[in-house]
DNA sequence: CTGAATCCAGATGGATACTG
DNA sequence: CAGTATCCATCTGGATTCAG
């Protein structure tokens, strides 16, 4: 792939974007909490503990936070007995969906590339 | 837990697909590296150092072997004065084109949808 | 040029205990 | 149940220097 300076901009312009997304996602857990979600489509504080081996209550709560913040999930506060909170993608957080089926594939195709068929 | 049983074993497969994916990705700089040497197909460190706004060139060089350790990357010294290295994709490494590709483009859509259209 | 080595502050994250 | 608070070890990663 020989760079013509046209084509130099359009690599820089797509680096951004991708440090956009990263930044975003960054840290230890954000993609597969969110992949918990996503597979379940709402998803209760209580359920992502055990669906995820080896989060704790900090991370999970910390890394929620985080992409409350940044508009991709919505958490609900439900008035049961004892209070309940339910997480949920917003329309934003659910166009993750595309980079998360890509990430599941890889991850698959990964394994039976290291493991043997 | 309103899941079927085989809806459930179906999702526990993907996160550790998900899993799979994020420990061999994981790392501030892996993925920018990644899409660093995708763009021009080979790529040398110092090129890299400056492609990459940030990075220290203690970080670049290990996440670099770590990369090579899991057979995404190929190392190759070039016998020049002084020496250059070069990296490149395997063909492993290859197929991360397709998660470049969909984190590039959410980061751009990322990006409309923050600062507006 | 391509790193490795060293130093070191600050971030990360686990374990545990506690609250409403 | 859903967190928050605290302690504390480990990891991260930048700056700088050195080496082949």
């Amino acid at each position: 792939m020989e760079c013509i300076p046209q084509q130099f901009e359009e690599n820089k312009r797509a680096m951004r974007a991708i440090q956009d997304s990263m930044d975003v996602l960054n840290g230890k857990w954000k993609i597969i909490i969110i992949s918990s979600i996503c597979c379940y489509s709402k998803r209760r504080f209580s359920d992502m503990l055990t669906d995820i081996p080896g989060i704790s209550n900090k991370m999970l709560s910390k890394e929620l936070k985080e992409l409350e913040i940044n508009q991709l999930v919505i958490r609900t506060v439900l008035d049961t007995q004892p209070i309940t909170v339910q997480y949920e993608l917003t329309e934003h957080g659910k166009t993750l969906k595309t980079i998360i089926d890509t990430l599941t594939e890889w991850g698959l195709a990964h394994h039976r590339n290291i493991f043997g068929k």
